[in-house]
DNA sequence: CATCCTGGCTATGAGCATTAGCCAAGGCGT
DNA sequence: ACGCCTTGGCTAATGCTCATAGCCAGGATG
């Protein structure tokens, strides 16, 4: 036996492949093990159980939205950052299902829990989208927390029964960013352009 | 062995209440066996499978979804309306949490499956709200789905990560609502009245 | 060269859904 | 009142899952 060569990392990451394609609750470890090429105790050598496993996965899920947040605000600012970010959280859920299920329902433990940390960089991401709003500071975390749950919830939606939405699924996620855009920027006072309407 | 009297109601009824109590995660049939006084496998005499029974659970939870926010929104329109959704949404999400999380997932097989039309007056209540704001017809089907995105989403974060929002999770759903609000005022050409930012 | 850690394995057990097949209770027709 | 048959419970058994225990080979390290 040629000592196959895992790691944590290697099995976490084959186990958000297989969950991007099964779905998360498809993530088993004895379907991980027949994808690896392993029986499934070997698995017990880099993960601590099923659950540890999603975990590891949501952590990966949540770095990897907080990377495409940063790369998508790279020198942008007002209704131009809202939609970039609401298109590449778009875009991730989109490419990966599986993973970014895993972050939905996962908790973390304390405040050095890495997912934790993870979260809080595309909360940061998301509160710099809203500076150039002029959101109160003291309804700041309100509003990030509304953009979340728009976003979560077309996640959700879209994995569930997204496939009844027909073909004009980019049609409904900008008329969300254009709603948001409009709420934001009349909560702060500036009704932003009139005529702006279609 | 006296006959429990069981029947098909009376097993998802506890299916949902053990689905509130334990998460849908936690509905297994010899959990809920258990909770009936009875051994798994005569629960098949009512149910067909474990997933039908979660199945089962989100039709009912739907239905009663459907009826709470057609009750919320007798004799009310416009922003009081939206308002009433919302809060009737997110009331029997933290009263049923288990038995909405098994909507979320669920699929319907075809324009007669129970869960699609019981889905559909869902929809239709949030489209009687948006009545009021005067959204271009062609545009209605995009807002109901942004809304339902939002209640979604909090429903979900709510579940998810929901304790630690602190204490301030009725202020963060009011400026949820505001912010739809003003939103939904804007889109449709009328900001609404200025000066009531506080 | 001996030793030890790493990472694989087999064997095993517990809990689950599900199926098959049995059997009693009670309603119903005669 | 009697017998039948449907209904709704049961026991037994299968096969899947996660998980643990304990063995064993290979390579690095002294």
């Amino acid at each position: 036996m040629p000592k196959a060569g895992l790691n944590t990392e290697r099995v976490v990451v084959a186990g958000a492949e297989l969950a991007d394609e099964a779905g998360i609750a498809g993530v088993s470890l004895a379907a991980l093990a027949a994808r690896l090429g392993v029986k499934p105790p070997t698995l017990y050598k880099h993960v601590a159980s099923l659950q540890d496993l999603r975990y590891r996965i949501a952590i990966l899920a949540m770095t990897e939205v907080g990377d495409q947040l940063r790369d998508a605000l790279q020198g942008r600012s007002g209704s131009d950052a809202l939609a970039a970010a609401f298109t590449a959280m778009r875009h991730y859920i989109v490419a990966h299902p599986g993973r970014y299920a895993a972050t939905t329902g996962a908790r973390f433990a304390g405040p050095d829990d890495p997912l934790f940390i993870a979260s809080n960089r595309v909360v940061n991401s998301i509160r710099a989208v809203l500076a150039g709003y002029g959101i109160p500071g003291d309804r700041l975390d309100h509003t990030v927390r509304a953009l979340r749950c728009s976003v979560h919830g077309f996640a959700l939606l879209q994995v569930s029964d997204g496939f009844q939405w027909g073909n004009d699924q980019d049609e409904s996620f900008d008329w969300m960013i254009r709603l948001t855009d409009l709420g934001l920027r009349s909560i702060s006072g500036r009704p932003g352009p009139a005529g702006r309407q279609d």
